[in-house]
DNA sequence: TTCTCTGCAAATAATTTGCACCCAT
DNA sequence: ATGGGTGCAAATTATTTGCAGAGAA
């Protein structure tokens, strides 16, 4: 099976490297047809897909909700606001962690390793201040 | 909001805890509704979320179009098959390993860090092997 | 009694697929 | 010219929601 450099697909490359990452299938679609208008959703899923599968760009998977996709491919981890589901980049020294091998996990191959850091960033923070505020106020 | 205890949640908590982990809402409907036939899926995707919004189970942000449930609420990883999508819970020592610091992630407040290992379970590397070997005998 | 919870059905959301035509190689 | 790629619409899959009645506190 020959991939294609199609001008479809071709866009939507550009488009997920422009983007510094992590966008949903509907994201990078809304971008794309800017410039390409007759372009099809189906379109954008098919090729998010088959670039991940051919290790173009990366699928990042969390849980239930919307795939992300990535254009670099190299290793990073990431951080999951568990508020406002912002992802972000993540850059650790993990050759200094102690990862699992083999024989940690037994009779598995292992063909991957992230770390899946999940916090409140900044601005959610904040917002889940104010929040507390509120309430207090009712309260009383 | 008070949670009240009704026999569908009860059940569901039961089913969650025998199971031993990692159950999609799906999986779980089909197995409470052997005791319980008139319960809604709904019913039971309306639980999940509460269930797991009040700690009492947890809710896995990993890889898998669906979401999974698990009861154990204590730390631990878990190994994930590419192929067959199983999901295996990992004994690590965290505690031996660098983890993300608040310094490292600026500004956010880390709820959780948890180690996704991706990999082949036994037995899809089995019937990896087999493929290849069928392959090889068209080719021939 | 009060208010949460439930079942049902219908609505949404996210993704996939069948098909006939298009176009990169 | 061949076979992968595309757009469109329809189909699936996963999850959520409105509502009226049921049942735990």
């Amino acid at each position: 099976m020959q991939l294609r450099m199609t001008n479809q697909r071709e866009m939507i490359l550009r488009e997920l490297k422009k983007s510094k990452g992590h966008l949903t299938a509907d994201e990078l679609y809304e971008r794309v047809r800017k410039s390409m208008p007759r372009i099809s959703l189906a379109t954008v899923y098919r090729n998010l897909e088959i670039l991940s599968e051919a290790g173009i760009i990366r699928k990042l998977e969390i849980s239930g909700r919307q795939k992300r996709f990535d254009y670099e491919v190299e290793d990073h981890d990431h951080i999951y606001c568990v508020e406002c589901h912002r992802i972000e980049n993540l850059q650790l020294d993990k050759s200094a962690m102690k990862v699992p091998t083999p024989e940690t996990v037994k009779g598995y191959t292992i063909t991957g390793c992230r770390l899946e850091v999940t916090g409140v960033c900044p601005k959610c923070q904040q917002k889940l201040a104010k929040k507390k505020k509120k309430k207090k106020k009712k309260k009383n």
